[in-house]
DNA sequence: AGAGCGTAGTTGAAGGCTTGACTATTCCGC
DNA sequence: GCGGAATAGTCAAGCCTTCAACTACGCTCT
């Protein structure tokens, strides 16, 4: 119900979706759905690697040390503290992942990313990429991939403003 | 790491993505979930319905008669029959949905919305059309939004050909 | 009619995520 | 330095999702 009735015309109410409007929401929420479930599934199946995990262990590799603050890891994976825990928890079991306290501030954890959890994202890697070519790039055309880009960053502008 | 590395040469390596479609991708990739999230956030602290619930009231809402096979709206939804069935009995709890043998298929089972229901939907979707509006149309321009329903449809086409 | 197979849907256990409370540490103004 | 506010991170309870049985029904071939 992003509804079929006409736009609301007093002020204050509320600001329905006209008929295209809703097709583009739907299409949009639809297809991104589909695509990063999609993603999801290949990755984890055949790595056992979800696609949250991954995207910690990514963004660690990306740093100089291969550490990372904690609170800082979660923003970067757009997670919460508690959840971002959590995860690491779980990949210190798995060894790719280790706890060490922060030298500047003894309130803070370091996430460090071991030797092996290295080795477990390059394999990763190969899997996921291949998956986002084939499910992404290889289905839109030159000016499409911009525009993903464009509204991407627009959306990012707005809801995320570092 | 959807990597740094040059693009590999060899037929049957990985294609790895070059710096413009990684740029690219992970602006898709955030500003998609922080959107997702942000409107599921809203619907959920205003109403008490999460986006995934919302989603099955719509779909019913929408279907003459205001029923559907339970695998039909897994289908629509894109729900596991599994997820599907365990909402949809956190639905009757609430008496927002009622379930139903089916007539014609003595295996099947209908979901059929409550007048509850819908009044429910009703007063959740001024929630959630504002919160898209906010989000999403009103950040774009007219040649974004069709751009994402353009985008949208070429990954449905791919992901989900009916 | 009945055996066998495929389809529809449910269930329960296991594990992940979210919320909110809690501990520990640091920062800041006096 | 010292007391209070702020920050970092963890933990426990409850809900949601997934996976793998499992039940029930219908269809077809004999």
């Amino acid at each position: 119900m992003t509804s079929s009735r006409s736009p609301d015309p007093s002020p204050g109410g509320t600001r329905w979706l006209d008929a295209e409007e809703q097709k583009a929401w739907r299409a949009y929420l639809f297809g991104s759905q589909l695509l990063l479930d999609r993603l999801d599934r290949e990755l984890t199946s055949a790595t056992g690697i979800s696609h949250a995990y991954y995207e910690i262990l990514v963004q660690l590799s990306e740093t100089p040390g291969r550490a990372l603050r904690m609170s800082e890891l979660a923003d970067r994976c757009l997670s919460s503290r508690s959840r971002l825990s959590h995860a690491v928890s779980r990949l210190e079991e798995r060894g790719w992942v280790r706890r060490q306290v922060c030298p500047e501030d003894g309130r803070g954890q370091l996430a460090v990313l071991t030797d092996e959890g290295f080795a477990a994202l390059e394999a990763a890697a190969h899997v996921h990429v291949e998956s986002v070519r084939t499910h992404l790039f290889d289905q839109l055309s030159p000016e499409q991939v911009a525009s993903i880009r464009d509204v991407g960053e627009t959306l990012l502008r707005h809801l995320d403003p570092r």
